[in-house]
DNA sequence: CTATTTTACTTTCTTTAAGAAAGTTACATG
DNA sequence: CATGTAACTTTCTTAAAGAAAGTAAAATAG
């Protein structure tokens, strides 16, 4: 992707797609999830070209997602571990996971299946839920402006309105 | 991004974010669950550069993500509109939005509220939950090989077993 | 019924980022 | 003290993004 940042667009998710938005961004985060933490093992699980790790990484720290720590008794070696705002975005991971199995998965049952480690029973799959837990699809809400207001939001709904047929259908 | 297929990774974040890892195309997808169908409606929307709209767009159909309705009343126009598959990346696109009002919100709330259409009432937060309900961080799951099993998994756990230091932190 | 607009793109050209491979620096190990 | 290792950086080529202009078919205006 060439420069196109969304930093400044009065939007949450295009705020966050600023800073997930990217393929190898994702599967780093993952890589991560699954315990990986040194720039030669991301280097070696995900097959990335060193430049492009370097520079994600940086961005990584950067966005305070991943933070750099020295290695105690390795001068040379340092660990990318995921802050807690790394840590909250679990959610889209495990969301990713769900529907490629939904949609894109075999039919040999799911590759990985994640569990609560207290348990050992599986999690449930991720969705938007109502105030009393039941499961909501796309129709079932609709966005409205809150406290700071959304330009993006009241933009679409003018673009929409123009053509009418407000429905997502 | 150039050249870089998860496809063939055996790993369904890998291969969800194949479809979705996109900075346009989550984006366009946003649009899409605010009511955006046409293809100036995307444009103006997004400001995207036309070319990187049509690309985007295919892909999304090639994908089954969007498909493409010929307009009643006008030989010239189509609607892009969400597929059941494409109506299911629903949890991602409110995940990004709540991540982002956490960690990257201003201090005058939210700018955009989703609401259930039947109650008026705020949604919950995408969550990872665990069968019982309750809130589970990525530190109170575990992942292991479901049915067919995960290469990508089974190697990152060598890798990591390799340094030892098994815990995210 | 001809001229202008509109819709949905496509083409061309330039700039930027990705990818492969080799190189570098500081520290560690035999 | 020579070799190895961790974490990058540099260099070079290729692919994709972005801007701007162009095109084809259908619709609308006069």
């Amino acid at each position: 992707m060439t420069r196109s940042s969304f930093a400044d667009v009065d939007c949450g998710v295009a705020q966050a797609v600023e800073q997930l938005g990217d393929k190898w961004t994702v599967v780093i985060l993952r890589s991560a999830f699954h315990g990986i933490r040194r720039f030669d093992e991301f280097s070696e699980h995900l097959g990335i070209a060193a430049k492009v790790l370097a520079d994600r990484l940086a961005k990584l720290v950067d966005a305070g997602i991943l933070y750099k720590q020295k290695v105690e008794d390795d001068g040379r070696a340092v660990e990318y571990k995921l802050t807690q705002k790394g840590l909250d975005t679990y959610p889209m991971i495990i969301f990713l996971n769900d529907w490629a199995e939904r949609w894109l998965g075999n039919s040999k049952g799911p590759r990985i299946e994640v569990v609560e480690r207290k348990t050992g029973r599986p999690i449930r799959p991720v969705h938007v839920l109502a105030e009393n837990g039941k499961v909501l699809s796309a129709y079932d809400t609709f966005m409205r402006n809150g406290p700071s207001g959304s330009e993006v939001l009241n933009r679409s709904q003018r673009i929409v309105a123009r053509r009418r047929g407000n429905d997502l259908r």
